[in-house]
DNA sequence: GGGAGAATTTGCGCTGGCGCAAACTCGGGG
DNA sequence: CCCCGAGTTTGCGCCAGCGCAAATTCTCCC
């Protein structure tokens, strides 16, 4: 296989101040590989062999009840590290990561961690921010849950996919990647029912425009007021 | 002040693997202090100064919104580490750790993590690991709110605390420090109002025995039973 | 030992959002 | 270009669990 160029990564901020030839090192020990849409990366479970950097699409992390119901954990986007079980002690995958569009994804083995961490601690550290971060965001989802009405988990749901991976057009904001009422059924803690009555009144009062597997939000600023008013107690 | 004692901590999982030497070495840059019932170690929001191990007693890990409601993120018991804000890469806690009883605490200076970590490889491997395990296990509890009714998730909480910090007497499994109805409702997205009917209701079959504060499990099989019905979809 | 406040219990009415079912629409493959 | 199936919309009935309120019981402090 050819080796890997710098560029791929060079312009990610997880590989940011790591000197030229520490990232083509780094490149050295990855593996490349492309998924085509809906292909699984990693399942839920199974042997933790490799952590990834998603370099180009956007991934689905899935968690599967044992009678299973499926729990949407989180969207990867391009440029973050996922799959990091290793940097946790941990030995499996706890969730599944599934391709959302076509990806290209590099893949490290696991056994090369500890090294890495120790040859290029600005990495390591830049992983474990990103753990610190992700462990806050899913605590404030255990928050949301815990007290806000499924609109407002809604409407708080479109509003992170808008800022993240949000894509400017002349209309609004459009989440770029293929969405179902039923993913963010999976996101909230409701059924796709709920969420399709919710987008058509919200696209009634033209606060977003929305068609099969896609959503743009029109109005954010009413979206946010959506998102806060009207909490429980 | 005076020298801590290794015996403080040479028992505790989170410093098995180190020499005595270094266990001494660690606890030489150690502050020891004692918090009285309801007092709190440190607050959501704040600079983030120091990491801490909890050496005797329980602390309550909250968040609260805006709003002013509050959530119970997770109880810490006895050698567990907490307050790990540095080995994240943040500046403030994201949530208020609070004595559930009368406490004895460990702090490091947080500047002081990176060198720790260095110099005691296992010991931040294991910080790590425990950081893996509360992103998993925070993960779990919204894949519960997501799926599962209210009496499920109380009954899991209730499995989870007794398993955890349970206490053996002849009448089943405490739960070994005051615990509030209000308290089980904040770590289970309800009111208190319904946790008392579903405790009253377990205790009239039999499944456990409760007063103020208190809740003993006497038939956890049952109470496993009641966790796993009853599945939404 | 008595009083006050906190924690708990319980009743009652209401409703957000789910379950079920059916109709409809869009987009891609043949 | 048409057809098929996945994705979406919408109606309807129902009920788990919340909000409110009041009564009751502990427990700790004076």
């Amino acid at each position: 296989m050819a080796a890997l160029d710098r560029s791929l990564i060079s312009r990610l901020p997880l590989f940011q101040g790591m000197a030229p030839e520490e990232q083509s090192e780094i490149l050295r020990s990855a593996r490349s590989s492309r998924y085509a849409k809906d292909s699984t990366i990693f399942e839920q479970e199974t042997e933790a062999h490799s952590f990834f950097v998603l370099i180009a699409g956007h991934i689905r992390v899935v968690r599967t009840t044992p009678d299973g119901q499926q729990v949407i954990a989180r969207y990867i986007s391009e440029g973050e590290i996922f799959g990091v079980a290793a940097a946790l002690g941990r030995t499996t995958y706890p969730a599944s990561a599934i391709a959302a569009v076509d990806c290209v994804v590099l893949a490290w083995p696991n056994a090369l961690w500890p090294e890495l961490a120790r040859r290029f601690p600005v990495f390591g550290a830049t992983t474990y921010r990103t753990v610190g971060n992700r462990l806050q965001e899913t605590q404030t989802r255990v928050v949301e849950m815990s007290t806000e009405q499924v609109e407002q988990r809604v409407a708080h749901a479109l509003l992170r996919l808008a800022n993240q991976t949000g894509r400017k057009t002349e209309s609004g904001v459009e989440i770029d990647f293929p969405i179902s009422r039923q993913d963010i059924a999976e996101m909230t803690g409701t059924t796709l029912h709920t969420v399709s009555r919710l987008l058509s009144k919200w696209e009634e009062s033209g606060i977003i425009v929305s068609g099969r597997q896609k959503v743009t939000v029109k109005d954010a600023h009413r979206l946010v007021v959506l998102s806060e008013s009207r909490t429980k107690g």
